[in-house]
DNA sequence: GATTCCCGACTGAAATTTCAGTCAGCTTCT
DNA sequence: AGAAGCTGACTGAAATTTCAGTCGGGAATC
């Protein structure tokens, strides 16, 4: 496989970052990837494609960049908090990413077809945030009468909503890690 | 000013909440309001300034469309609860106004003009939270150790991070309606 | 020499925007 | 009263722009 390859998608993440997927056009994605446009149909079969790739692409790569520096096993519930502090940072690579999941998600609304992947990574999240909140939950950290899943759910959605705030200017980014704290908090108890 | 002019913004509510306003196409606005495609350039400047005015147009009618049937004076926490429950609800307003929201919310993120409307209307409904907090913990029906602002703030955060949620297929309405209560629960305490 | 990778130049269709002009009704002047 | 002049609302058709997608061929690599 071509470094090119992945040179584009790499360029098309910067352009729907940038740009949003309303307009986004495979012309655009060629010149920032400094490439024909031919190219991207000869990597891709066509514009829809090289969009699906590409939330591929991001999606596997955010699940690298999630890495606190609390050991899971040693503290669960501190591993939890930072890694769902990880997602309202304001580094490139995170707000790169942020802003093309939330195209994702919005765009899953009206394009069925896209929700397939959305879901797996969503489901995938909130399953690891679960497995988190019953390991704190059996060393006492989390109190009793919390449901793991639901607390996760709900914490997942408040990450996303909070970030989406951010993003669009509704929330600053110290606030919006204020108010997830104390989300923390409020569904896991003090700790 | 002309009746048409208010048709036109309806239809194009109407195609938004149903396509998004990614593939809108003005030709598609004007033959859902019976209209020429000319009129859209005569009422208004151009593609963008009829995206606007629509999107301000959104906006105020869904400030009116909350009409809850608990008194707020007699229960608020009860209050509360149903206008956000509100927002999850499977009847056409509402999810024609939730999904035109949720564009603006995106669209929001890549073209900061649309930020100041959206502002507004997001610091209103957390404003009108907030009081509902404040008046409920008041009478001991929230715990005192809660603070209304930020509570307010995550509870709007949250039911929009669900409604997208819903919206895109990731949530069934059932289980985010139940998210949401539990969310109550843990923010405001168990009544 | 065949396969893989890649480009410039095009095409066709679709969508936006412009424009000249119609029509109904309202005002003003005589 | 009625003619003349004016305006806002509206349209159809044509001009312009925008883009996804194609085609034929060139260069590198195996």
């Amino acid at each position: 496989m071509s470094g090119r390859r992945a040179a584009i998608l790499e360029a098309a993440t910067r352009v729907i970052a940038r740009d949003g997927v309303r307009g986004l056009r495979v012309e655009e994605i060629a010149a920032e990837a400094g490439v024909s446009t031919s190219l991207l149909y000869y990597h891709f079969k066509d514009r829809a494609g090289l969009l699906a790739r590409t939330l591929d692409f991001v999606n596997s790569r955010s699940e690298h960049y999630t890495a606190p520096e609390v050991d899971a096993d040693a503290d669960p519930r501190g591993h939890l908090t930072e890694m769902l502090l990880l997602e309202l940072q304001d580094t490139p690579l995170v707000v790169e990413t942020s802003r093309v999941w939330g195209e994702l998600r919005a765009s899953a609304v009206f394009q069925p077809e896209l929700r397939e992947q959305l879901n797996a990574t969503t489901a995938r999240w909130a399953e690891y945030a679960s497995e988190l909140i019953s390991r704190a939950q059996e060393r006492g950290r989390v109190a009793a009468h919390v449901s793991p899943d639901d607390a996760a759910d709900r914490l997942c959605a408040l990450v996303e909503g909070l970030s989406e705030r951010w993003l669009s200017g509704s929330l600053s980014l110290q606030r919006a890690r204020d108010l997830l704290r104390g989300g923390i908090a409020a569904e896991l108890g003090e700790p």
